[in-house]
DNA sequence: CCGTGAAAGTTGAATAGTAAATTAATCATG
DNA sequence: CATGATTAATTTACTATTCAACTTTCACGG
């Protein structure tokens, strides 16, 4: 750890551009979570159900899917299990790593991302994306991504 | 609900941008949650600090405090509950009404903020401000604005 | 091959968060 | 001035998340 003893204070400026990206990632995924409520889903859900749609064969395994959701291993089991009750997913042994599983989409799972999506994105539309003009939602992008970049090396050096 | 029949897609640009959002925010809070984790306390802790002692008299009514915490009243008693164990705040009877309660910082909450806020300030400088040029920051600012306003809007309408 | 360490994943207990019901005080108005 | 609605806050029960411990399998150096 630094010793902080140099570190200036944040300047109004800063202080305000940073208490507004909190208020907006918190408040967006608090509606995001309610837009959803009406399927029996949460942003969570959802999120596993967007990684295993887009992948091959919808299936992947355990520790992928955790990666890329950005949870643990043991929230991500958790969940899986949780949506296992629920029908969307189950879970099958994995032939070249008899360690490994993979999440796989089921049929029901598959049907409810088809007829969810599109109100999801909707939703992702109104309270997010149709709020900028399109070449400050570029700038967004560009300015963010380094900022992504850099909290992905720390994250992966545990 | 809309109907949501005339939604289009999300573009490969606005896509990218808003998974770039979505991760540097969830990756963000991961990452102060860890640098404040060898102080003790939570994100969510830290709020109620900074809240508090920066209040008349280093107190809030409850409701006023989950409000700006954009947390429930629910969650926030909870939480005040746990932060009164811990010695960082106590519970204050309100005259003027006697349904209400003032969430008060302790001394010991208000040295603990203290001493935590310049390591905090600095994580938040490495992990987020200090990656941008100044008028990136600012453009973030204002373009990040109303999105926050509409989504206050949306919240308060219940 | 054999053992040791790392990796994949799960489990269970403890902690945190949500939701609905509850208590108690205040407000508003007929 | 009483009573019905609203507001403040908590409580209880439930669901979700974290954390540490554990099992099984794999990899690979001796």
């Amino acid at each position: 750890m630094t010793t902080d003893s140099d570190t200036p204070w944040l300047t109004d400026q800063e202080q305000r551009a940073w208490r507004t990206h909190l208020d907006v990632s918190r408040l967006l995924m608090h509606q995001l979570e309610r837009d959803l409520q009406p399927f029996g889903l949460t942003n969570n859900d959802y999120e596993i159900l967007v990684n295993l749609s887009e992948a091959e064969d919808r299936r992947l395994r355990m520790s992928d899917l955790a990666a890329s959701t950005l949870q643990s291993k043991s929230r991500l089991s958790h969940q899986i299990t949780r949506m296992e009750n629920a029908g969307l997913v189950r879970r099958e042994s994995c032939e070249s790593d008899r360690r490994g599983l993979y999440a796989v989409l089921t049929d029901e799972g598959w049907d409810t991302m088809r007829r969810v999506a599109p109100h999801h994105v909707a939703s992702v539309r109104r309270h997010f994306i149709d709020l900028f003009a399109s070449e400050d939602l570029e700038a967004l992008r560009t300015s963010l991504t380094p900022v992504a970049e850099h909290l992905r090396e720390r994250r992966s050096a545990l």
